[in-house]
DNA sequence: GTCTATATATTGATAGAC
DNA sequence: GTCTATCAATATATAGAC
């Protein structure tokens, strides 16, 4: 083991480093020693900048969904001025979000995670929300419980289709994420026009 | 410790309590020495029913989807004989038994299974899935790829309920279980018949 | 701020007594 | 068929040296 002296942002670092592990194993593979060992420094060091476990995963949950935020964002706007078209292209993009990183909504919004008090974290998920609620605001007027509704719908569609393809109950091999991503797409266009017409 | 010999079926008393691991604490709750120690047995003689983790896993998948077949079966024929009331049943049944006991899809179809030979396990799963292909294929003539495609968007969408559910995401004392199997079923009518329109 | 070393707990799995 | 005892890994977390 070539274990060193960590020069430079080790706390950035050890995000990162945990991000990377989600994405190759899911929430099953990460661990504060497998994070340290990734990253060449001794376990001990992850703890001069976390208190515990809990709080370095809710930082990674915080750049999560800084990250998904983003990206989502970034789908909307190329799919143009269309909000039907933006919002299924929001959907589409959180399934290759989670997909890619392994850590979607059931990260950032962890359970463990509710008690652990971390002003970054909550920032940063209530900036997502924010952004998502703007974009089923913008398909229609509609009472904001309706609204709610229609973000769970399309996070509970995507997420089970990330579930259902990472644990392998799609053959991976022979099924792109693309095609998963349009099926989301096609589902969440279908949540706002009430009918499954393509675009 | 208070631990004794064990008298019984050993093997089946095994497998009901991995599945009540499950439904307590969800994957991460399960592990071999842990299900022992509910039983009061040691933890080695797990190992004289099954040669390791991943066949006791295994049987407990068989055992789950017998258990989830009957409870969808039960659920169709509850609902009457119109065929998209029937699948509409079926998810909502389907979100009902995956809260309840932690064992859906992704304990069912795990892919650290597919590789376990265990002909039980293989023989329950197919009798689940041609099950519900005969729930889908009764709602109208189409192409076999088609109504496949309609159960997976039906799972994803129930099972995504499920993990937002038992993860977290919904303020769970304030949000009855009832009301989101309302929804998956709400969300599977609309799978078939292509509008929002409730029964 | 990072190291080495350590304490403590838990895991999956095996050997041999009864 | 179940027990006790044990092994090697791995985990979270801490104490004290540098």
């Amino acid at each position: 083991m070539t274990r060193g002296y960590h020069h430079g942002d080790l706390r950035a670092a050890l995000v990162r480093a945990s991000l990377d592990l989600l994405a190759e194993g899911g929430p099953g593979a990460f661990s504060v020693a497998q994070v340290a060992r990734r990253l060449g420094v001794s376990t001990a060091a992850p703890y001069r900048h976390f208190p515990d476990r809990e709080h370095l995963l809710s930082a990674v949950a915080a750049t999560a969904a800084r990250d998904l935020a983003a990206e989502v964002t970034a789908a909307a706007d190329a799919a143009g001025t269309d909000p039907v078209d933006r919002f299924a292209a929001a959907g589409a993009a959180y399934l290759r979000f989670a997909v890619r990183t392994g850590a979607g909504f059931l990260v950032i919004f962890s359970a463990e995670l509710s008690e652990v008090d971390d002003q970054e974290r909550t920032a940063a998920t209530r900036a997502l929300m924010s952004g998502w609620i703007d974009l089923v605001t913008a398909t229609g007027d509609r009472p904001m419980q309706d609204s709610l509704h229609l973000i769970e719908e399309q996070i509970a569609l995507a997420q089970g289709y990330t579930a259902l393809y990472t644990q392998g109950f799609f053959h991976r091999s022979s099924v792109p994420v693309d095609e998963i991503a349009d099926r989301v797409a096609l589902g969440s266009r279908r949540l706002i026009t009430g009918d499954a017409s393509a675009p």
